[in-house]
DNA sequence: CTCCAATGTATCCACTGGATGCTTTCTGGC
DNA sequence: GCCAGAAAGCATCCAGTGGATACATTGGAG
């Protein structure tokens, strides 16, 4: 094949931007245990094997799109001004996006440790988090053992009414609850 | 084939229990992820095709795995007799049995909705927290709120420390962080 | 202009979960 | 006691997967 037309065949411009989009999307709609490098290849038009001049592997490019995801989530909580409001926007970012949550909720243990990129784009949540719940009358550690607590609540309250364990009626219930455990946590 | 030996050939005997022992031994060596229903047929010495007379398909599998761990949970957390020993009792299981503990928190979400067995058997553990942690002088749906924040402060802290977020030195250390966070839960 | 390192392609492989159709064994109703 | 039907296991096939190796094309640096 090879079309001589010249223009804007073979090299790409941005495969490695452009697959991690189709692969958002592709987890989007079917979960990120279905993602399959042929199929996020073909979304992008491309050979599945070029894939591999941008991501070791796999995990690599699940990897980087829960790091993006990560980068956004902290944008959302960036803009938060309160306590509460910070719980709403993290509840609401899990919420309207279920399959990346669960993406980034289960990332396998030890990909975070050896991903430092993706470590950095977590604590940016953290970071927004520690802005908002921090007080000046306790130790830095005392803080940040708090703001853990904060997080720890969110992350763990998400997971499990998302497995049905947590019954609540609806979302808004779920955000009341969280709100009043982090209150006085 | 068919060795006509007649004794012990053919009909396995107890295939499903065998088959859920060489799932969970193929899970601690190599997590969930990686687990092959061909292995486990191997192990047992079967076709692979057989284990769908037991299971409906890989995720039954698995599910099967999860609840008979949920099961020996909460075996573990009846011979706490205080708030303490609980967390120590969780912790030290979330721990001991890492691959295990990754499979149960990781059950895609509706699993539990669907399995009611499963569920269950989540249930056999929430039933001893509230055995621990209720107090008289509370309504049973303030315990039920109590229960549930002692366990997603748990849950949700040994997934942010298997996950390295949460740096603490050893696991002694977040056994105390947990304590303390339980404590005035 | 030429050479080279990136980037993408083509083709192969072992392996996976799952489907179909068959045989063997066990068991409960007569 | 027997024998029908259900349960359990087997052999064989399939499409799809992640990954490996070897090659083609390209844009840029010298």
């Amino acid at each position: 094949m090879t079309s001589r037309t010249g223009r804007d065949t073979y090299r790409h411009g941005n495969l490695r931007g452009e697959a991690i989009a189709a692969a958002r999307a592709s987890i989007v709609e079917s979960g990120h245990e279905a993602l399959s490098l042929r199929r996020v290849a073909d979304a992008v038009g491309v050979a599945h094997r070029s894939l591999y001049n941008h991501f070791e592997d796999r995990e690599a490019l699940l990897d980087a799109v829960a790091e993006e995801a990560f980068v956004a989530l902290a944008a959302e909580l960036k803009a938060a001004t309160d306590a509460g409001r910070f719980v709403a926007a993290y509840v609401g970012f899990a919420l309207s996006n279920p399959a990346i949550f669960a993406l980034m909720t289960s990332r396998p243990h030890g990909a975070m440790k050896k991903r430092p990129s993706l470590q950095r784009a977590v604590h940016l949540g953290i970071t927004e988090a520690l802005r908002l719940f921090a007080r000046p009358d306790r130790s830095s550690a005392e803080n940040r053992r708090a703001v853990m607590k904060v997080i720890i609540l969110l992350q763990g309250g998400l997971a499990m009414y998302a497995d049905g364990i947590l019954d609540l009626p609806d979302d808004e219930a779920l955000v009341a609850e969280l709100r009043a455990m982090v209150a006085d946590a």
